[in-house]
DNA sequence: AATATTAGATGAATTTTACTCATAGGTTCT
DNA sequence: AGAACCTATGAGTAAAATTCATCTAATATT
């Protein structure tokens, strides 16, 4: 039968290069590799790798044995861990997924209590997904997400946790900084910096420039908030971020928010989990703090 | 370690009730079972199963391996199956997921041709999905999803392959059956019959009365589109059923579609994959099948 | 209340499997 | 051509999984 061992097998050997190394990392002999793979080839049928050299190169039913270690490991060393964590004391977890670039700010002032009240509790922030945040929810790579766009889907749960107003940041001495809003047209001659995500996910595009038919001069990103004010105060570029965070910054750089629209732009963060779970103590108190805690100062 | 043949076990014996039963199932012996699984709990540092009187219940350690179970064992057996199939010939299988009622008998017409253009692969059509369909793909429950509203998102990658008119659907001697299009408030001393979907899910809520503010005199659910048609002629209610569906139906039941609203309800029916996964050539054919059929007869 | 039945646990024996060692047979690099 | 690497493989050994026989406890049966 095939066993988490052989997909412990070819994941190393396909993170480490060869059967000889992955042998080492596994504490075991290139022999004891090689025989044990030998055994499931058999069984399936089918082999695993073929000979490129003195390579192996994967062959398709290697490469979909790879697929399978990659997608079931994670939750196995993940299940074993918080059992064996849960059996010696009160120890855990907390996996929360981000899409929300911004919210980092926030998410530190939450983590910084929710640790000193469980100093056994890890937090581990994770930003980067395969399949988006709502496929790490489901395949059980987070426990929690943290995003401004919820998808409202079966077997899923959101609970908003704060509202906030998206703006436009310029510079001061930019012609828009005085008006109270701004159209979409006014942009046409701004060069835009946002994160590096897909346009399609970006409010500014979606829900103000797209609808309206205008664009831009030229669009460009950066991965930092910190990095992105400066170009902006240094009037190489417009940003659209939370107005709270650019009022953070206001005191220190000259730049100034501006209501995109006449109406503005509302969003609200929400924390998605999957619903019909029992969630561990510890998780609802970080959702308690998380409502209690302001993203204002 | 945690291997899929302990969670094979724990699965078992939630399925059976007893070890005994399991691991007759299994095919080995209750002795077994018990000494892999006390190795398992020594390993682990706690405890699978609690005795409730001669029955085993489970712990939270246990219940928590019977999740990770139910997640991980049908992805091993698939995977296990494509291979071994593979190897001995072309076959394969190919999961559908529908999020479409009515699509069902366009499906059909699909399935019918590719089953004989490849004889040795299955068609497996499912229809519950415990985290909605999206959720069944990224979860690799299934290989292809049939929906109406594609979520857009990362890793995923959608394909339309047809579009049609959402109608409404009444008696011939219904009130509204001359007129053209319907109002949402022509709807209030109605009953109307759906299928048992979230209301958030059907777009005669979502699209035409919840945005009106309007509402029906009740609303029921029924699982199959023949008795809904049976019911709506018989005068027991109305429903919201794609219009070349209603129009199939319209020489044998005395029916009427009627536009919804005065621009109409426009759906179009889309293929949802897995973005940048190697796709088996029976795969695409089924896809140029799907392109090729239409709906109407 | 006594007895039979059903279920899981356990120790020892045994079978089966996994692993190592030593070595052979390729490939690549110099 | 030779050194440096790889993987494959057969034989022996260590480790494990499995069975068998037996024991204990809970539930049914009469």
């Amino acid at each position: 039968m095939l066993e988490r061992h052989h997909l412990a097998i070819i994941h190393a050997v396909d993170k480490h290069g060869t059967l000889t190394e992955a042998a080492n990392a596994l504490h075991l002999t290139q022999s004891a590799l090689s025989h044990g793979i030998k055994k499931l080839e058999v069984h399936l049928g089918a082999p695993v790798w073929q000979k490129d050299g003195r390579r192996l190169r994967l062959t398709q039913a290697g490469q979909g044995l790879l697929n399978l270690a990659n997608r079931v490991l994670p939750q196995f060393e993940h299940s074993e861990q918080v059992i064996q964590q849960i059996a010696q004391g009160q120890r855990g977890a907390l996996r929360i997924g981000m899409e929300c670039h911004p919210c980092y700010q926030w998410l530190l002032k939450v983590v910084s209590p929710f640790l000193q009240q469980y100093p056994d509790v890890d937090v581990d922030v994770r930003q980067a997904f395969q399949f988006g945040g709502l496929g790490a929810l489901l395949g059980y790579d987070i426990d929690m997400l943290v995003t401004p766009d919820p998808l409202f889907q079966k077997g899923l749960e959101y609970l908003p946790v704060f509202e906030y107003e998206h703006v436009l940041v310029v510079p001061e001495s930019h012609p828009v900084a005085g008006q109270s809003w701004v159209q979409p047209q006014d942009l046409s001659d701004d060069v835009l910096i946002t994160y590096p995500v897909e346009a399609s996910r970006l409010d500014i595009f979606s829900q103000f420039l797209t609808p309206a038919g205008a664009s831009v001069k030229r669009h460009r990103t950066i991965e930092t908030t910190e990095i992105m004010l400066q170009m902006v105060s240094a009037g190489r570029g417009v940003s659209a971020l939370p107005k709270w965070l650019v009022e953070q910054h206001q005191k220190d750089l000259p730049i100034v928010p501006v209501r995109l629209g006449k109406k503005g732009i509302f969003k609200n963060i929400h924390l998605g989990f999957r619903a019909g779970e029992a969630r561990p103590e510890y998780q609802n108190t970080f959702i308690e703090i998380a409502k209690k805690t302001d993203h204002l100062i």
